[in-house]
RNA sequence: GGGCGCUUAGCUCAGUUGGUUCAGAGCACUUGGUUUACACCCAAGGGGUCGGGAGUUCGAAUCUCUCAGCGCCCA
């Protein structure tokens, strides 16, 4: 069959995903290997593909595909989370968008049967797309966070949190996100310096109207709810007013001057409103002072009735009237620009408002203690150790978790309510249960209970991930065999929102951590170094990327540049180079498959060329293992790549490739496809489908090279691999001949070698001088005993030794003086540092032995080759 | 304010325990090359006082301190 001149991947991947699938490799169930399992980050349910998912699930499909072939039981579970703020957010942009409804127009039930339709028709699409990456996931364990069996875990949870007082309700400031309506973690706010005034506005007093105080303010619409004027208590300048009354603009209320250190004298006028209802300070003040609280703003970000003002407005536009009024009661003393810091919700990218609410938490400090100490401790392994710094600040930092959420998609709260009793249970029937027996009353119904309006934390769901994927919250089964998972990859970012308590829960419910190793890889910024957001439009299309460059060339430019933990400016450049690797091999295979064999024995020069290639190959492997103990992923497939297109490609096929018209032995061609083979195994884990491939392209196998054993470091003790550096190094020097004075790279020409032990140790080897010319295109090479004086003859030196080429044009003696000249200059420097190394007594003395040795025979050698250069100085000067 | 990290070639980055002719890779660039594996290619080449300074050491891109610039996380 022809091949073509180019590797195509589309039909290709779709053919070996389809097989690898259908043949089950994907799926586990335990056995007697050592199981070897990842949890996969579950994406969003509706989300689509982006970078992060490419690296990240790469990344796993690397460390599956290496450990399966490591004879180990790999299990990769995937899934998607239902992403409760992410998703309702959506949900209702499709209702109000495409079906003019709002939420509370349909209520609570429709609006569900809407989000599951929803779910339905765009869930699971981005697990779709990373098969195309050739993900090698067990399909068959699909979850999801709001399945059956991942939602009875999340109950128990809280039940059981419940019942051991871990988790409680309170009142408490809260950040809330007007436009979800809903209340956020501290982990989903992010803050950000934005642009904004700040403004000066005088209260006037209420005993004297011509008196009056003047303070600073961010947010003029949340005077309306000021109840006292704060300043420090050792402010000279507002002594004589604590105490006294003061009227808030425009509503009028009479409110006190207050004194309290918390006022930084510094910022502003050193005089502050107090807003109990709308910021966390100065809530904590009002608790102080006993202050009313005046809520001035509904959850959905506009003015309340309490306001009196503006009401119904929205914050920004209540602003503004607020600040028009100021002015034109000469009340707003000036504005000034001020850059601070303002907290956007992170799904939503509205700003955040304090707002005071009662919500349910989780009690951090027992449940923290054993997850910071298993990671000190490296029982939980991090790759890079570096985040266990940043892991333990916020570990002892740490507060309580808020874990209840204004929505309706997600797991709804399981605390049942009647009167003021509250019963927790994993079923409405057990809460009725409870609440019969505490009331009492045999009568009550589900009617009487009224259950929690709010759901979980999408987190609360994803936090038991670990185990909730094996329905493993009870000992027995396969959670016995799967967990703890082996490792677990992601961005760290992530590492408070979802490591961390991944880490509690493990210790919480299973006793033991849930991962051995955290792999974190970086965040992938454009090229410009920013953050990849739909809302910048600089992430490239995924999928694009995958029809473009084909699944292993993205595979391979996405991770060739992503060491642990560091950041990745993502160029597509990297994903051509990728796809030009996968041609580079595809035509290696085709230069193969074109050789004619016969019946001769192979050649000396084969033989030291595949003695060499296999000796370096173990170089490789040996490398790769330990670059698989550290993670450093990139740096194996850098090393492979190397490999294969230089040393393999460039040199070894070169090497051995037949004469024009001329065949190969038999045993010649096997070692070339055995070597092949196995750098196709060696390459799989990383590009499966370019090596699957051509692994069955070389040769009629039994079995597939994804479930092929992994190849292994060999001892061959060859000893052959300086001699053919040695000899690239000739041929290179050779080649630099040819090219500086213009010869054709198959224009045979003669070599003299000038005779020394190592170039008759050489030429004695049998197939060495063979390999030499024929690599090397020479006619011929003759040991001289002195050096040459032939005006045509162009010298060069290797190591220590000296070679000529007998060239048939004229030689260009001034570009020939220049070249010795430099190469001369370069040398003595050399020479001089090494000498002066050696002259340094205490070098000497203190140095290991091997060292200073090392340095003696670098000075030997520097000095032959200077005595070589001046030589041919000499010659050239004539 | 607290913490973490970065600075190496024009660009993006490797460089593990301080020691090999160790200053490296890819891209970009220069020169030359196309009768049959690959122009998504081949060969050869130019390009960096490893952010500045000080120190430890026989020896520093690598360890310590300091300064400068940049990034991120937390408050």
């Amino acid at each position: 069959m022809e091949l073509s001149s180019r590797y195509v991947a589309g039909e290709i991947e779709d053919k070996w995903y389809t097989h690898w699938k259908e043949s089950g490799y994907f799926k586990s169930t335990p056995d007697d290997r050592e199981p070897y399992s990842i949890v996969i980050p579950p994406p969003n349910v509706t989300g689509i593909l982006h970078m992060g998912h490419m690296l990240n699930n790469t990344v796993q499909d690397v460390l599956a595909r290496k450990a399966r072939m490591d004879g180990k039981n790999v299990c990769w579970v995937p899934g998607t989370d239902h992403a409760s703020i992410a998703t309702e957010a959506k949900v209702v942009r499709w209702l109000r968008e495409e079906k003019g409804l709002t939420k509370s127009a349909i209520g609570r039930e429709k609006y569900m049967e809407y989000a599951w339709e929803w779910t339905h028709k765009y869930g699971g699409i981005i697990l779709k797309q990373l098969q195309r990456l050739g993900a090698s996931c067990d399909w068959d364990r699909t979850s999801f966070t709001m399945d059956e069996v991942r939602s009875k875990q999340v109950y128990r949870a809280f039940v059981d949190l419940y019942n051991r007082g871990k988790l409680y309700r309170d009142w408490r400031m809260v950040h809330w996100d007007p436009r979800a309506r809903t209340v956020l973690s501290n982990e989903e706010v992010l803050y950000k310096e934005e642009n904004t005034f700040l403004y000066h506005v005088k209260y006037h007093l209420v005993d004297d109207p011509s008196q009056s105080i003047t303070i600073a303010t961010t947010r003029p619409e949340t005077i309306l709810g000021d109840t006292a004027i704060a300043v420090h208590p050792e402010d000279a300048r507002y002594k004589d007013l604590v105490g006294k009354l003061v009227k808030v603009p425009l509503i009028g209320r009479e409110i006190p001057i207050i004194a309290d250190d918390y006022v930084d004298r510094e910022f502003g006028s050193g005089a502050l409103k107090i807003t109990p209802a709308h910021d966390a300070n100065d809530y904590e003040i009002g608790k102080r002072h006993d202050l009313e609280v005046v809520d001035v703003i509904t959850d959905d970000g506009h003015m309340s009735e309490a306001a009196e003002h503006f009401v119904g407005e929205e914050i920004m536009t209540a602003r503004k009237h607020m600040i028009e009024y100021l002015e034109s009661s000469e009340q707003l003393v000036r504005k000034e620009p001020l850059v601070h810091s303002v907290g956007r919700s992170e799904r939503t990218d509205a700003v955040v408002e304090p707002r005071l609410s009662l919500q349910w938490y989780v009690k951090m400090d027992t449940l923290a203690k054993p997850a910071l100490e298993s990671v000190m401790s490296d029982e939980i392994e991090f790759f890079p150790k570096n985040q266990k710094n940043t892991y333990r600040h916020w570990m002892t930092n740490i507060r309580d978790w808020c874990i209840s959420r204004q929505l309706w998609w997600g797991h709804r709260i399981p605390a049942y309510y009647y009167e003021d009793e509250v019963f927790v249970a994993e079923t409405p029937e057990e809460a009725l249960a409870a609440a019969r027996k505490k009331t009492g009353i045999a009568t009550l119904t589900m009617a009487d209970l009224r259950q929690d309006e709010d759901v979980l934390d999408t987190w609360f769901s994803s936090w038991l991930w670990p185990f909730s994927v094996f329905d493993g919250m009870d000992e027995g089964g396969e959670i016995d065999y799967y967990y703890p998972t082996s490792v677990l990859v992601t961005a760290w970012d992530i590492i408070f929102l979802w490591v961390a308590r991944m880490a509690m829960a493990g210790f919480e419910w299973k006793g033991e951590k849930p991962f051995k190793h955290v792999y974190f890889t970086g965040m992938v910024r454009d090229p410009l170094g920013r953050k990849m957001s739909k809302s910048l439009g600089n992430s490239p299309d995924a999928l694009e990327l995958l029809d473009n460059y084909g699944a292993d060339g993205v595979r391979f430019g996405i991770l060739s540049s992503s060491p642990a933990g560091g950041d990745l400016l993502f160029d597509e450049k990297l994903c051509e180079q990728g796809r030009n690797f996968c041609n580079k091999i595809w035509n290696a295979l085709r230069l193969v498959k074109g050789w004619e064999t016969s019946d001769q024995p192979s050649s000396d020069a084969d033989k030291i060329a595949f003695a060499w290639i296999e000796e370096k190959l173990q170089t490789v492997i040996e490398g790769i293992e330990s670059d698989f103990q550290e993670y450093r992923l990139s740096e194996s497939l850098t090393k492979l790549y190397s490999f294969i297109w230089t040393d393999f490609c460039s040199w070894y096929l070169e090497m051995v490739k037949p004469a024009h018209g001329d065949t190969m032995s038999v045993e010649t061609y096997n070692n070339t496809t055995a070597l092949f083979s196995k750098l196709m195994q060696l390459l799989h884990p990383f590009m499966p489908f370019v090596t699957e491939e051509v692994w069955h392209q070389l040769s009629e196998k039994d079995g597939d090279c994804m479930m092929s054993s992994y190849p292994k470091k060999a001892s061959l003790g060859s000893n052959v691999l300086e001699d053919v550096e040695y000899l690239k190094e000739i041929i290179a020097k050779v080649r630099d001949v040819r090219n500086k004075n213009g010869l054709k790279v198959r224009e045979l020409l003669p070599l003299k070698m000038l005779k020394s032990a190592r170039t008759q140790s050489l030429l004695s080897q049998k197939g060495w001088s063979d390999l030499l010319q024929s690599t090397a295109f020479l006619e011929g090479i003759q040991p001289i005993k002195e050096a040459s004086k032939d005006v045509s003859d162009v010298a060069f030196v290797v190591g220590t030794d000296k070679f000529y080429i007998t060239i048939s044009k004229e030689v260009d003696v001034e570009e020939e003086l220049k070249t010795v000249e430099a190469d001369l200059e370069y040398q003595r420097g050399f020479v001089k540092s090494i000498e002066k190394k050696l002259s340094n007594e205490r070098f000497v003395n203190n140095a290991p032995e091997a060292v200073v040795d090392k340095e003696r025979k670098k000075l030997a050698d520097g000095q032959k080759r200077i005595a070589m250069l001046e030589e041919t100085l000499v010659r050239l000067k004539g």
